[in-house]
Parts: structure tokens; sequence; C-alpha cells
DNA sequence: TACATATTTGAGCGTACACTACATTTCTCT
DNA sequence: AGAGAAATGTAGTGTACGCTCAAATATGTA
């Protein structure tokens, strides 16, 4: 099914809309009506465009998340120091789409299996990265040892998140720092 | 306006209602016809014992992060481990109280002033706890060192709860010993 | 230009929900 | 017992929301 010009163009109207709101008026203030007054569209444009209002929300998050990620490519050659210092950009960055991110996964994604599922299979990806810099960085690593560090390592910066969150003079980087084995530390990659 | 003793036994069957309703189905699982379903209430004696909905669950949130505060009494005596291994406990224990907790301080902490306030005055008694125990793990550290430790463990302890709720077959255990310093790996307190 | 396909509109449907009105019953105190 | 306050259940009301549908219009292509 392919889409016309003024469809694509009409779908980045939905999607600024949608990313707008959930800056100013926060996740429970966008509502389909609010979306498709901003972006002067009929309701069922929007529904031509996607399945559901969760859908465009969830787009805005995933490309928030893009925004901010160092290796787009899977190229595998970012440093865990590299990952840690994207989700702490992620988290401390003047987009308050960090703060829709959490809530969608904790506060939505234990009651909505659709929530819950695209929220661990997002984490699942995020667990492979940090698994793959564990493993460039400590070589000797079993894979298993490597998956367990990279979980702890993102739960952890999840938890810093939720801090930074709640309480914005948190120094989240200075605290995520400490997670870095001390061998990586001392810089970013060159 | 005082009450009559019939009234304020609804009013505990209205708080035990909720209470358990939250449990069990979820923040978004609670409205008011399960309420007073579970209660065996009509709507009217609930509006008669409460302004709002909104009220009842605050109440019981209210109630659910005191019931989280660490023991103001404690000794200070406990190690590393033994916190870690009681929060781990406390998360993974059959008691829905961590569920609450976790959900509301995420899922409406993050918007709702008056959450924020309790989640971090309960989390900052417990980070002294933490600094507590990090002084005396390793008295070398100073006061601040410990304390940014103590931060980031707790937040990493969170983020791991995040993790057991979104899957509960996670292994927070194996993965909280993680974030012990090697010395206070082996086992917890004599 | 003719045609197929994509896009748009917006009134309105179904539903879920918090909350209310009020007649009735129960409670407490004297 | 009697009176007034409190509590109760029912049957709604109002509203906000996500979403649908059919008809009308715009777009791309041969």
């Amino acid at each position: 099914m392919g889409r016309y010009r003024v469809g694509l163009e009409t779908r980045e109207r939905i999607l600024s809309a949608t990313r707008r709101l959930l800056s100013e008026v926060g996740v429970d203030g966008v509502t389909l009506k609010a979306i498709t007054d901003q972006a002067r569209v009929g309701a069922g444009s929007f529904y031509n465009l996607f399945a559901s209002k969760e859908e465009a929300v969830f787009e805005v998050v995933r490309e928030a998340i893009e925004a901010v990620d160092p290796d787009p490519d899977g190229a595998g050659t970012d440093t865990l120091a590299d990952l840690v210092d994207a989700f702490v950009t992620f988290m401390t960055g003047s987009s308050p789409i960090a703060r829709i991110y959490l809530q969608l996964a904790v506060g939505r994604g234990l009651t909505d299996r659709a929530i819950a599922t695209r929220v661990v299979r997002s984490h699942r990806t995020r667990v492979d990265r940090f698994t793959d810099a564990w493993l460039r960085e400590d070589p000797t690593l079993t894979p298993e040892a490597a998956e367990r560090r990279a979980q702890t390592m993102l739960a952890a910066l999840t938890g810093l998140g939720l801090s930074v969150l709640l309480d914005e003079t948190f120094d989240m980087r200075a605290h995520a720092l400490e997670l870095l084995p001390s061998s990586a530390v001392s810089s970013t990659s060159p």
C-alpha cells in the first residue's frame, strides 16, 4: 500500500503535534482530539495513517531514543562509556520525552500487554548492545557474564534515570560513571 | 460532622478494597465500581466518606509508602550485603506492597507532585542507611564518596526492581550481587 | 483524460468512567 | 421512644474518550 506524498506529510504533521503535546501537557494530556486539532487533521486521516493513538505516541518516543543513539546502524564500535553517556544524555537532555518513556514503560507496561511487549523488545535490543560492548571491553568474559553485567548496568541506569526525573538536581552523570569498570572511566571513545 | 461507628467501618472496608485492587489489578484497574463492588458498598456511601476517588487512592498510597520506609530505629549495624538482601527480598517477596510502591512512584510520582515528595523523602532515608553501611564497609571513604555510592547502589536496586516487575523470571538477586564491592560478596553478616 | 488508489472529513457510535440526587434506612443520644 | 444526623443503595447524569464509516476529494499513472 504505497503512500502519496501528502499522506507522508500529514504523518509528519501528526507526529510533530504528538511530540509537542507530549512535551507540553504530558502523556495524560495527549488525547486524539488534541493531536488532530494541533495537526489540523480530521480523526479519519489520523486512522488512515496510524492504527491507534498509542502507535503515534510510541513512534515519537522511539524516534527520540534513536536521536541520541551513538551507533544507530549497530556497527558495534561503541564503547561502554559511549552507551552510558548516550543514556545519560537521553535522560538529562532538554526533551521531556525521557519522562514519557519511563512513565509508559513502568506506569503502563505493567498492565498494558501491548506496551509491555514493545518495552521488553526495545529493552532486549539495548541489553544486546550493552552485552557486546562489555565483551569488547573485557574479552575474557563469558557471554553469560557479559549479559548479566549488561542487565545490571542497564537497570542501574534506569534507576538513576528515575532519580534524576524525581529530583532534577541529582547528578546522574557522576553516579553513572561509577557503573563503568575502572578501565573505562577515564574517557569516551577517541 | 461526627461519624458514626458504621461509617468508620465502611471507610476501612473501602480502603481495604482499594488497597487490594491496587495490588491485584494495578492502578488502572481501580475504578469506582471496582472499589464499591469489592467493598460491598454503594457509590453513595463512598461519596459520603470520601470527596473523590483520588482521595481514597491517595490515602492507600500514603500508607503503602510509609510501610516501605526503612525502620527509623535501625540500630545501624547492617552490612551492605544485608541491606541489598533485604531490598531484594522486599521486591521479590510475596507482599504486593513493593509492586504498588514502585508502580505509583514511577507511574504517578513523575506527574503528581504530592506523591513525588513522599517518594523522595522515603528515598532519602534509605540513602542514609546505605551511606552508613558503605562507611562501615570501607572507612577510608569520604562521606561524600560513600553517599555517592549509596545513591548509585540504591538507584541500581530500584532499576533491578523494575526489571523484576516487568519480567518475573528475572533473577534479581544474582544481578544485585554484582553491585556489592568484591569484599562483601561472599556472605551476609555473621 | 480516464481510472485506480490514496486521502480527507467530521458527525456520531459505543463505552467507560467519575460522580450525583434522592428516597429510604440505620444509628446515636437524650 | 423520638428526633435528628448519618449512612445507604439505586438509578441515573454528564462527559470524555478512542475510534468508525461512508461519502467526497485529491493524487499519481498509463
